[in-house]
RNA sequence: GCCGGCAUGGCGAAAUGGCAGACGCAAGGGACUUAAAAUCCCUUGGGAGGUAACUCUCGUGCGGGUUCGAGUCCCGCUGCCGGCACCA
């Protein structure tokens, strides 16, 4: 078969031969600034792959269509002359080691030692040019103490509204002891950052306290105990962004809504930056566009409605001001941040509450509405409330009490699976309580439904069912009233903002003119909304908001193989532990079993959960973000560490990813997380030599090219740019985006067109494409087949489509003797090109230089397989001309071209060449030819001197035999005549 | 429902608004060979006409538009793929 079949050439010799070669000369290995052997003069060009998750299934034949699009780019940018940073490493924490381990009982590192060392086979099998001396791995604690540590850096942080950036919390906490007059106005931005329930427990308390609450809930890592996604077949929790329909991304089990004890980060006050900072970067518009929409931005206006006693006027104005209005724009969802007894009747601490005074009438609260519609104010008609509100049981009357709390079980029960499947099955419960309509002066109902979702805006709204297409289906279940206040056609008549005649016929979500509304009546949509939130700010009933869809990074998993976290707690406080104790390894375990609770698998290890704190030597980071006592300690109490535990969750699996990038800029290094010399170089192009970085780049800089797929639109290439911008306003990293360019790779389909599966079976091993064809051919034909953005089909026929053309390629310089071996080509001799051979070889240098540039590599090989097919014409072959062709087919297939350099008495590599040049001067033809339409269709074709003037060629063109027949009889109305390209006659 | 992307021969695909189908696959024919493989050469979008070199004509999902000229730009559809999906 074929492995008896004669190879047309050998190219599973020379291969591993060449792959030998690279490795003992460290031919890929790129020295950092201040390293021997580095070249300040040439340009930077770091180009990097999307690092894979090393499973036991090894390599897909999707890998290697990215990782070689970089590989030639990053080969031609060394021959172009740049110092190119070209690294590979492993994503190697997660879910299937670790469930391998739980079903084989072999020990997580083991499986991923095995993993690692056969995708860096198979990877050194495709001849990559990686610097493999910069290779990382999540899993090294060499690695991880560094994800430990970045992870430390946001938990000493918090955000700066004014500022607009994150700061150390030492500062913070200066801040706060030298203003604190201004503790009102902290109030108000507390509750913004989610911290209400902390200023809540200490009004009665002192101001040290008060003050410790707070720099402990400004943390942009903090802890939650809001519902979130809990997997129990995978006992973990996951972030929204990894449940898809209510099912886990990875295996598909169900997931539901339960609150947990949760670390999370806060990436929702980095929104609006995340959001505007797309902007300079050269990336896929529809990334962008997908990260946006993630984002979620949405302009409205908050709307404050008092609820109404049980008399129907409205009830008392609350004493303390509604800090839910506070200076910042942003808002978002409260969290109940702190552990809550119990859970399922969670105390209410709504904003502007102030539940049960004893021995006075309780003041009744007020409910706050986001709304992107203020305009339709006076067309709301009723209220509803999110199950999980914490008004509900503060508002709830007598009578619907039972309801209510059936109703709110039902929903709590819910898997999310459910509650998508049911979501245009409208459900919901009447509370039995009255709010006022600020505008109208109306009483209206407020009910509860699960429609209304918890987590976004503040989790109530302001029903309009004429103008919301779901407040429209429930109203008309519930038999509620619909009052039409937007007309799409301006109408006459209709003022006076009173009651409308009757009620819609459907419903209208566009935009149009105010009716039925008051002083808004006439208003366009626009300017009603203007007005409208004018006289609410006025009156202090509200303003203009900012809303995003996108949501705080649920940070920690109920799992063994990850990062522990560096956090220990004592006395139900976390704090850091010091970074001299970096890394926190991850205890040896024999059981990686889920518990079956939501108890963490590192609950097992019994010593290493109780923290024995290392012996700081003097000069140590023990204080870490501000000092022990002022972490809630009871006074007078001496800090026993013997009571200190370790947190037990560990780190999402994108942890290690958000940064890894950086990590191959300086992989060695014991200091820092990167250095700071090597980080300027290879992120900005700079070194400290020449003119210091200012705040204000220009470009973005960053990594030059990312290449993955675009399954990471929203999860890692959100989540790194976030951890990145941490790490710029701290002064850690010089530039404020990571990627300053995105490629991503089209998915690779089976022969069948459909997506490769191992139930299909249609999936392709690139070993096996290998050892029947050569890593050279699989690398051209994975370029080959298409635009590397498009989803293609692969076809092993085409395989051996390009896999003849390298044949071809062999056989120019290579021919068999009586023997049957290869032996250079008598046909190659050392004679001047002939020009037409010149003209081919030069044209070819241009266009592939280009396509490369472009990422066409299609049509660069396209090219290439043109300038061959001419050159097995050409008889003798000359060798200066092969020499060329060579140099431009190395990036692509680079053990082919090394061995025929060889072959052609090459003593140096060409992986080390230089670019070639082409001659333009060779590509300019004496003659065209150009074509002649008549009236747009083609007639003729003329050949004229390249200089020749519009008017020679019009008249060489008229006297064409074809056109003239065309034109015969008839007049010219107009002739174009674009150099170079055509010559168009327009005739009546 | 909303947001993207795509639509060109039998197939993968090319084409700064300027000769549609480069390059490759597949298919057919031929050369070499005892034969096969490999290799090399020729043909290959549809239709019509011509003994022939060739000639004419239609053709880039559908319908309009802009333009001397549209696969390409604009408007309106259809189909497929991907994402989001009760986000007020």
């Amino acid at each position: 078969m074929s492995n008896e079949r004669r190879r047309p050439f050998p190219f599973d010799q020379f291969e591993p031969r060449w792959q030998r070669v690279w490795a003992e000369r460290a031919t890929f290995h790129t020295p950092n600034p201040g390293d021997a052997g580095f070249d300040p003069t040439k340009p930077k060009y770091y180009v990097l792959d999307m690092f894979p998750y090393p499973s036991g299934a090894g390599l897909h034949v999707g890998h290697p269509e990215g990782y070689t699009a970089t590989d030639i780019i990053g080969r031609f940018k060394k021959m172009r002359g740049f110092n190119v940073l070209h690294p590979m490493g492993w994503d190697a924490f997660g879910l299937p080691a670790e469930q391998y381990a739980i079903k084989t009982g072999q020990h997580p590192r083991a499986t991923t030692e095995a993993n690692v060392a056969n995708f860096r086979a198979q990877l050194q099998r495709i001849g990559f040019g990686y610097d493999w001396q910069r290779e990382v791995n999540t899993t090294d604690p060499g690695y991880f103490k560094w994800t430990q540590w970045i992870f430390l850096q946001i938990y000493k942080s918090y955000y700066d509204p004014e500022l607009g950036k994150a700061q150390p919390i030492a500062l913070l906490e200066d801040a706060l002891s030298d203003a604190p007059q201004r503790r009102s106005e902290w109030e108000g931005n507390m509750y913004l950052l989610g911290t209400h329930e902390a200023w809540r427990k200490s009004d009665d308390s002192s101001r040290a306290s008060w003050r410790d609450g707070f720099i402990e809930h400004s943390r942009l890592a903090y802890i939650s105990s809001a519902p979130v996604n809990w997997c129990p077949e995978l006992g973990t929790v996951l972030a929204n962004e990894e449940v898809v329909d209510g099912k886990s991304e990875v295996g598909g089990h169900p997931v539901e809504r339960r609150p947990m004890r949760q670390w999370m980060l806060r990436i929702t006050l980095y929104a609006q930056r995340l959001m505007d900072e797309l902007d300079g970067l050269d990336w896929p518009e529809s990334i962008k566009i997908h990260q946006r929409n993630w984002i979620g931005r949405s302009e409205g206006a908050e709307v404050r409605f008092e609820i109404a006693d049980a008399s129907g006027r409205a009830g008392f104005q609350p004493a303390v001001p509604s800090f839910q209005l506070g200076t910042s724009g942003v808002t978002n969802a409260p969290h109940r941040d702190t552990p809550s007894d119990n859970e399922r009747n969670p105390t209410p601490d709504a904003p502007g509450e102030i539940p049960g005074a004893a021995g006075c009438k309780p003041a009744l609260p007020t409910i706050t509405v986001f709304t992107t519609r203020p305009d339709t104010l006076y067309g709301a008609t009723y209220m509803v409330l999110a199950p999980e509100h914490l008004l509900v049981d503060s508002i709830v009357t007598e009578e619907q009490a039972t309801a209510v709390e059936e109703y709110r079980e039902k929903a709590a029960r819910k898997s999310d699976l459910e509650r998508a499947e049911l979501a245009k099955d409208k459900t919901g419960v009447f509370t039995g309580a009255f709010a006022i309509n600020p505008v109208s002066g109306e009483r209206i109902p407020i009910w509860i439904a699960d429609y209304v979702l918890t987590g976004y805006g503040t989790g109530a709204i302001m029903a309009v069912p004429a103008h919301d297409e779901r407040d429209w289906e429930f109203a008309r279940k519930f038999a509620l009233p619909i009052r039409e206040v937007v007309s799409p056609e301006p109408r006459l008549g209709l003022g006076g903002g009173s009651v409308c005649d009757a009620e819609p016929l459907e419903c209208f979500v566009g935009e149009g003119y105010a009716i039925h509304s008051g002083p808004l009546d006439g208003l366009p949509t626009a300017a009603a909304k203007a007005e409208i939130t004018a006289r609410l700010e006025a009156q202090g009933l509200g303003k203009t908001t900012i809303n995003f869809k996108l949501r705080d990074w649920l940070f920690s998993r109920q799992r063994y193989w990850g990062e522990p976290f560096p956090i220990v707690w004592e006395n139900g406080r976390h704090r850091a532990v010091a970074e001299s104790e970096l890394p926190v390894v991850p205890p040896e375990l024999s059981d990686f079993k889920p518990t079956g609770t939501p108890e963490p698998p590192l609950s097992k290890a019994k010593d290493w959960v109780r923290y024995q704190p290392v012996h700081h030597e003097r000069g140590d980071d023990v204080s870490t973000a501000f000092p022990l006592p002022s972490l809630g300690m009871i006074e007078g109490v001496e800090p026993s560490h013997s009571t200190a535990t370790r947190e037990l969750n560990t780190m999402p699996q994108w942890a290690g990813s958000c940064w890894y990038y950086l990590r191959y800029i300086d992989n060695a290094n014991a200091e820092r997380f990167v250095g700071s010399e090597a980080e300027r170089y290879w992120m900005t192009g700079t070194t400290s030599h020449q003119s210091p970085v200012t705040s204000h780049i220009p470009k973005p800089g960053g990594v030059d090219l990312y290449v993955g797929g675009t399954e990471h639109a929203v999860l890692h290439l959100l989540y790194a740019r976030f951890w990145h911008k941490v790490l710029f306003d701290l002064g850690h990293v010089s530039t404020p985006e990571p990627f300053q360019k995105l490629v991503n790779q089209g998915l690779i389909l089976g022969e069948d067109g459909q997506k490769m599966s191992k139930s299909r079976g249609n999936v392709v091993n690139p070993d096996d494409v290998i050892s029947e064809y050569g890593a050279d051919s699989l690398r051209l034909y994975e370029m080959f087949m298409g635009p590397l953005e498009a989803t293609k089909p692969w076809s092993m026929s085409g395989v051996e489509g390009v896999f003849r053309f390298l044949a071809r390629v062999w056989r120019l310089v290579m021919e068999e003797n009586q023997a049957g071996e290869w032996q250079p080509s008598a046909a190659v001799q050392d004679v001047p090109m002939e020009k037409s051979v010149a003209k081919v070889v030069h044209a070819t240098i241009k266009k592939v230089g280009e396509d490369i540039e472009a990422v066409s590599f299609n049509t660069a090989i396209a090219q290439m397989m043109v300038c061959t097919n001419a050159l097995t014409a050409a008889n003798p072959r000359p060798v200066a001309a092969i020499r060329l062709l060579l140099h431009v087919l190395n990036p692509f297939a680079p053990h082919l071209t090394e061995e025929l350099h060889a072959q052609l008495g090459g003593t140096t590599l060409l992986a080390d060449a230089t670019w070639p040049a082409f001659d333009p001067a060779l590509l300019i033809e004496d003659e065209i030819e150009l074509p002649v339409q008549v009236n747009g269709k083609l007639r003729d074709k003329i050949v004229v001197k390249k200089d020749a003037t519009p008017a020679e060629v019009e008249a060489i063109a008229k006297a064409a035999p074809k056109v003239a027949e065309s034109l015969a009889g008839k007049t010219i109305k107009k002739l174009i005549v674009v150099p170079g390209r055509l010559v168009n006659i327009v005739v009546a």
